[in-house]
RNA sequence: GCCUGGGUGGCGGAAUUGGUAUACGCGACGGACUUAAAAUCCGUUGGUCUUACGACCUUGGGGGUUCGAGUCCCCCCCUAGGCACCA
């Protein structure tokens, strides 16, 4: 019997011997197809590095490994992203200087890395925080500012009162600090930014070009947020200024009541008038006081103030007043709107509140489903009512039932020309309903069109509805006609029955918005009471709209974003220095690049922030204090550092050229190896690091220092791992498995093989330690099946003719199938169970059968099997291998070729479907006809059952799968 | 509120273009080996009814299309993630 599966021995050999052989050092001059596999580099805070990396790192590595026997030559780099705010709260919190934290977590993280099997390329890791690294941060911060895509701006920022930083907006969540979970505020302060935003448009478009998860490219296209409008200009009455607001909805323009400035926008000051000015100040203030979560929140009642100006509204010269809202974000847009109560749910809000007035300048358009208006038909143009009838005393409405048309709907009829709708659907309800005495009769706030095709008049219908109010004052009712009787049939009803009852959509919907006593309709519709614009549709109106203010110079179509530019200032110690330096005489310079690094001095007595608005590096005076590049006076640094994710935006890009000091990225080697082939790591990076990471090489390749503007063309991300109890793991909670624990115990075999098989590599889910086992159990069946093959121990006196060759090679070329594809797409848990549906079978037919005769054939089955494995048990199956009697690795031989007549199988289970239902299985050839089939099918005994007394109405037969036959 | 994913046995999860739902693994039960246990191996394992043959039901709920629906269409519920006063 072979000896047992010792991974301690065998793990630790290997990796001495890959480490001596140098077998994952790539060679990046090598003549072969290159594959770039690279991982999300890890943030070495402090902790292990946990079951996260453990599961992003072993997909990657298998696909890596897959990749690598399919003939390429694969570069799977690793480094550390050592700056930021985390490694330096650690090391505060150790009171230990970060650069002796971060080495000895990287040097703790290496260690883990290294049990973990992976392919790395550990000659060329980067580290952040070196000197040698971030002298090219500071040149990419350099080149972005030759292009003018770095530069400062007073501008409200997010700060944090904790970390006492300035933070990017793609760093506060809800209002809090991403890192400390501190509450964010609003300061304004002197910045570094990177104009992201000029590339907004690129960053959507492209998304096109890359092979991403489907939610990652709408997260950054939400995220960039693009919205298409127009801006336009509204002259202040009574003054010179004008003020331009942004709307998406110039259709509505109509229906302006009045116009919101922000608190901080500039003009408020200007058009305040004498007696308003004492308000609008108070408001600014309580404004400006308030955080941004207070400010942001939604269940927060709208407030504002009148300013005592007004706007005119250019499309029809009328006054509207100007008001103060921090409803209205000064940052998006133009820091003003149009507001249209009727068509905005919040402007609705903000009117009822301060009583402005709500007018209807779009109406829905219901298009009646069950008749249509038919093509080819001109509209004839109609004026109807739909009228909501109350009942004298109790809350119950009139139901007319229409037994012609078979629906159930409101009281509704035809308005003539010259007639008051009021008056029309007065009339309508005393002779068709009978109720002659009318207490109240009204509008209701919207009113709508309907279209439909009027079949007993041949005619298509576009209908302009008004939606009438009327409560009856009592019961006085006067039979109608017999006629009338026929058409209505009526009955009174609760909300809850109408709502029921009702069959038409539009007639719902008017139900609904009376008993929600108005809404604003926030959906496209055709214009009314828009001057020359009344009748077209929203989307054709936008535009003509558009046009037309365009022509008056009064306003032009306009892209905006929720994106903004990316704050990259940080006044904290452990950074790179920004590279600026502040002249007298010459102003703004940048240090030269021969200058660079810039050094992050060691030796500095206290690098805890300061909460100044400056950072721990202003306090250095030998840091500080420089000469002009330029004219060689006195002159002073930038303290900010910058931001950690500029060290990620381009590592990737740094990797290949590890070594080179003089160069950040070689120009031979970076054409060959980039762009990166695939990039694993966690969704959250989404609109942070993948979005820089873009940004910043678009950049370069505008530069014309890259020749290619999209970095990961393919990215997949590894879902979540969460604690035993279902629970995102946590310190605090308590259950955070570390995966050296798992490593020591079972090995790393068989931790990475257990944590892909889970599930899907996408989703993630709890660690449950209890399964581990069967993965355990299935790489000592197949440690203990390549033994014995190995070994050529078969017993010989069992009586063997070879007749289950062909089984032996049909499971392993359907495996070899299966797990290749199953690798390619990342579907890990599905080869893995593949694998031990093979080692299964292998297994059960080596002790059933014991293959003496056929020991070539097994012996290069058991090769073949190990090298689909390796992947995943990149140890064991070294070991094996090298028991098989070869002398090269297991890790450059070839995926093997499967043989596509081995896959099929001659003969089949079809299953007989007698209506719909399962009733027979029969084994057939695969190659069989349906008449053939058919024929087997008639012959059974159960089939006949099912058969008997019935006529066969239809044969369906899908080859090699079922046939479905219809009876009756 | 809006935009994405999800919802399948006791559990983790499979299921190509609509074509035998529950692969693979865990757990559970029964058996073999053992003085015994562990380990290993073999068998059973969605539910209800039935002595049995078998019948019926079952992919969050309700409706629909189809010879046939986990898969497609409509409505609803739950859940995870993202965005959210962005005009």
């Amino acid at each position: 019997m072979a000896e047992k599966y010792n991974h301690k021995r065998i793990e630790s050999k290997w990796q001495e011997v890959w480490e001596k052989t140098k077998i994952n050092r790539t060679d990046l001059t090598s003549e072969k197809p290159k594959f770039y596999n690279l991982i999300m580099f890890p943030y070495p805070s402090g902790d292990y590095l946990h079951l996260g990396h453990g599961y992003s790192n072993s997909g990657a590595d298998v696909y890596g490994r897959y990749k690598a026997l399919n003939g390429f030559n694969i570069f799977m780099p690793i480094g550390y992203d050592s700056f930021g705010l985390p490694a330096e709260n650690f090391a505060i919190k150790k009171g230990i200087h970060p650069r002796k934290s971060v080495s000895q977590n990287i040097e703790h993280a290496q260690k883990q890395l290294k049990t973990w099997g992976c392919m790395f390329d550990f000659s060329r890791e980067v580290t952040t925080s070196e000197p040698n690294y971030y002298k090219w941060t500071q040149w990419l911060f350099l080149k972005l500012y030759e292009q003018g895509l770095a530069y400062q701006k007073e501008s409200p920022v997010n700060w944090c009162p904790k970390c006492m930083t300035v933070l990017a907006n793609e760093q506060v969540k809800d209002g809090f600090c991403e890192r400390c979970e501190a509450e964010v505020v609003q300061k304004n302060m002197k910045q570094w930014f990177f104009k992201i935003t000029d590339y907004a448009d690129r960053l959507i478009k492209d998304l096109d070009k890359v092979d991403w998860p489907e939610s990652s490219v709408t997260k950054q296209r939400n995220w960039i947020g693009r919205s298409e409008g127009v801006q336009m200009d509204m002259p202040v009455a009574d003054s010179k200024e004008k003020l331009s607001v942004f709307t998406t909805r110039i259709d509505t323009v109509y229906g302006m009541t009045y116009v919101v400035l922000a608190p901080e926008h500039p003009l408020v000051d200007k058009v305040t008038t004498a007696d308003q000015k004492k308000e609008v100040e108070k408001y600014k203030i309580q404004a400006q006081k308030q955080t941004e979560i207070e400010r942001q929140s939604l269940e927060k009642e709208k407030t504002g103030v009148f300013t005592g100006s007004y706007a005119i509204n250019p499309f029809n010269g009328e006054k509207v007043p100007i008001w103060i809202a921090d409803y209205v974000l000064f940052g998006y847009g133009t820091g003003a709107v149009m507001a249209v109560p009727a068509h905005d749910e919040r402007d609705f809000e903000f009117a009822k509140k301060y009583d402005l007035p709500i007018i209807q300048s779009i109406a829905p358009v219901f298009v009646d489903p069950t008749n249509p208006p038919k093509d080819g038909i001109e509209d004839t143009v109609r004026h109807g009512v739909i009228v909501l009838v109350k009942h004298w005393s109790e809350d119950k409405y009139l139901l007319d039932y229409s037994p012609k048309f078979g629906w159930k709907c409101l009281f509704c009829g035809g308005v003539e020309d010259g007639e008051d709708p009021l008056e029309a659907a007065a009339r309508e309800i005393r002779e068709e309903a009978g109720y002659q005495n009318i207490k109240e009769v009204r509008y209701m706030p919207l009113h709508h069109i309907d279209r439909f095709h009027a079949p007993h008049k041949g005619v298509n219908r576009y209908a302009h509805q008004k939606n009438i109010y009327i409560e009856l004052a009592d019961g006085e009712y006067v039979e109608p006609t017999e006629e009338e009787k026929e058409l209505h049939q009526v009955s009174w009803h609760t909300k809850e029955e109408m709502l029921e009852q009702i069959t038409l959509v539009n007639h719902k919907y008017i139900f609904e918005t009376e008993l929600m006593s108005g809404q604003a309709w926030t959906g496209y519709g055709a214009l009314v009471d828009s001057a020359e614009f009344t009748g077209l549709l929203s989307e054709e109106a936008k535009k003509k709209m558009a046009e037309w203010l365009e022509k008056k110079k009064a306003g032009e179509t306009k892209v905006n974003y929720r994106l903004h530019d990316w704050s990259i200032g940080r006044q904290r110690y452990w950074g790179a220095p920004i590279p600026i330096i502040y002249c007298e005489k010459c102003g703004v310079v940048p240090v030269p690049e021969k200058d660079l690094p810039v050094e992050l001095p060691e030796k500095i007595k206290d690098f805890r922030p300061k909460g100044t608005g400056k950072g721990p590096l202003a306090s250095v005076k030998e840091f500080v204090e420089t000469t002009c590049p330029k004219c060689g006076g006195k002159a002073e640094r930038e303290t900010d550092t910058m931001d950690t994710f500029v060290d990620s935006s381009f590592y990737y890009l740094r990797y290949p050229s590890v070594g080179n000091d003089s160069e950040m990225m070689e120009k031979k080697v970076i054409e060959k190896w980039l762009p990166v082939d695939m990039y694993v790591g966690g969704a959250e990076h989404v609109t942070m690091h993948l979005l820089y990471a873009r940004f910043i090489a678009k950049a370069l390749y505008d530069a014309k220092l890259l020749k290619f503007d999209e970095p990961f063309l393919k990215l997949r991300h590894q879902g979540m791992i969460l604690g035993p109890d279902g629970k995102k793991m946590s310190k605090s909670k308590g259950n955070v498995v570390i995966p050296d624990a798992v490593i020591k115990e079972h090995g790393t075999d068989i931790f990475r093989t257990y944590i892909l098989f889970m599930g899907r590599f996408e989703d993630g889910g709890p660690w449950d330690p209890k399964g581990i086992v069967g993965i355990k159990r299935f790489l000592e069946k197949y440690w203990s099946l390549a033994n014995l093959i190995s070994a050529e121990n078969f017993d010989l006196d069992q009586s063997v003719d070879g007749s289950q060759d062909m089984i032996v090679k049909k499971t392993i070329n359907k495996a070899i199938k299966k797990v290749g594809e199953d690798i390619e797409s990342f579907k890990f848990n599905t080869a893995i169970s593949s694998l031990m549906e093979c080692v299964n079978a292998l297994n059960f037919l080596e002790m059933k059968y014991k293959p003496k005769q056929s020991i070539e054939l097994w012996k290069n089955t058991v090769e073949k099997l190990t090298i689909i494995l390796s992947p995943f048990a990149p140890h064991m199956t070294e070991e094996i291998w090298e028991s098989l009697g070869n002398t090269e690795s297991v890790h450059l031989q070839s995926w093997p070729k499967y043989d596509k007549d081995l896959i099929k199988d001659e003969t089949v289970t079809v299953a007989v479907q007698i209506n719909g239902k399962v009733r027979e299985q029969l084994l057939i050839n695969v190659e069989a006809e349906e008449k053939e089939v058919l024929e087997l099918a008639k012959a059974s005994k159960k089939v006949q059952n099912y058969l008997q007394g019935k006529e066969i109405k239809k044969v369906i037969y899908i080859k090699g799968k079922l046939l479905s036959l219809v009876v009756s």
